[in-house]
DNA sequence: ATTATGTTTTTTGTAAACAATAAAACATAA
DNA sequence: TTATGTTTTATTGTTTACAAAAAACATAAT
């Protein structure tokens, strides 16, 4: 086996729906900003048919909202008590994954899990901001997967995408990533509750 | 105004998403299935671009799963751990739900409620247990969409869908019309808590 | 001036043809 | 007989063209 892990291959589809979720998060796309499949279709270089695909892809994750021969829109914040559920519902499922991973984790993935700080890091030093949310939620991710495989990061990643939509803010630099590395340093020693506690604090 | 209410104007697509997912939760679809797009094209009179469009909203509810240049196919059954988190956080949005809706529900409510359950008895009389689950569905849905809307439904319907999909064989008759009765009574009396009870007895 | 109505334009929904990929069937050699 | 490589077939991904619906606009009546 090599040593280098196999880069990760995406679909046309997958690469759109990432760059317009960084759009929408990243503010350019503003809340109830209406999408135009055909001007999106020609800023990809692509026909509509895909397009249509990660519009109602994303549309499924809660970012956009679409109506029937109307089209997609950019969605708006959720309302506080939603927002709060929101959290409690994530912290609930990324608890769960911290639980199931208890002695479940190897030096393989604690290295993956420090690279990942790493690139955080690297990204905040860089002030790439869209690049640390998205490594930020490749953290949580890996947990997530880990612990639950496919099915678990599907119902997971809709709250993320949510929640990120209601941050305008930026989080400081160096309290990002002490956090994570808080996490990841109860995991390493095993210690559950720790880690629980760093994620809570985390996700919020 | 009317006195008929409007009846719903459903789309194409949404109506053969409804078809699959009954087909899926019923059974006759069984679990790894795998879906030919041509075939479903033909079945319903459709050319393959809606049919592919259901597919993804199916996928991203959780029913299917797909992978790229392959297909998709029936998702399998959760792990049971997996099934816990899923019936928790269900509980979850369900009792938020209910706590928002407290003094909230109006008589126009309650009467929609109650013929929702008139329905179910109805379906169950009949034997038709596919529908007594899409009523049974509907009874939750409408709580859940007074609540929080479309916003709340979104998250919450996969959830649902999931669960389904484990349960292969219906819970008994007069039980289930009479769990629903018992969250309705409660809602009626204003009392939370006893809803809340009577909920949780009826997500499992 | 304002509302109502009809027409044009734009945009989304659907269908059908085409290209690319993966699975299956088949053949060949160790 | 198994393993590997090639050809064929079937299925998905994409594009293009067309149909239907909504939005924008203009016109006419009150």
């Amino acid at each position: 086996m090599s040593g280098s892990r196999a880069p990760k291959i995406l679909s046309v589809k997958d690469q759109i729906a990432e760059q317009m979720r960084s759009d929408i998060i990243s503010g350019d796309l503003a809340p109830n900003t209406k999408l135009n499949e055909k001007e999106l279709a020609e800023r990809f270089g692509l026909s509509r048919g895909p397009i249509r695909d990660v519009i109602l892809q994303l549309t499924k994750e809660g970012l956009l909202v679409s109506k029937n021969n109307v089209g997609a829109s950019v969605n708006s914040v959720l309302d506080p008590s939603l927002q709060k559920l929101m959290i409690s519902l994530r912290r609930n499922i990324e608890v769960f994954a911290i639980e199931q991973l208890k002695d479940k984790l190897t030096e393989k993935d604690f290295g993956a899990l420090e690279k990942i700080l790493f690139d955080l890091q690297s990204a905040f030093e860089r002030e790439d901001f869209t690049e640390v949310t998205k490594i930020d939620i490749s953290f949580h991710n890996y947990l997530v997967h880990k612990a639950g495989g496919d099915d678990l990061v599907n119902i997971w990643y809709p709250f993320v995408m949510r929640m990120r939509l209601n941050y305008k803010r930026i989080t400081s630099g160096v309290e990002c990533v002490n956090e994570h590395e808080a996490i990841l340093n109860a995991l390493r020693a095993g210690d559950t509750a720790k880690a629980v506690k760093g994620l809570k604090a985390n996700i919020r």
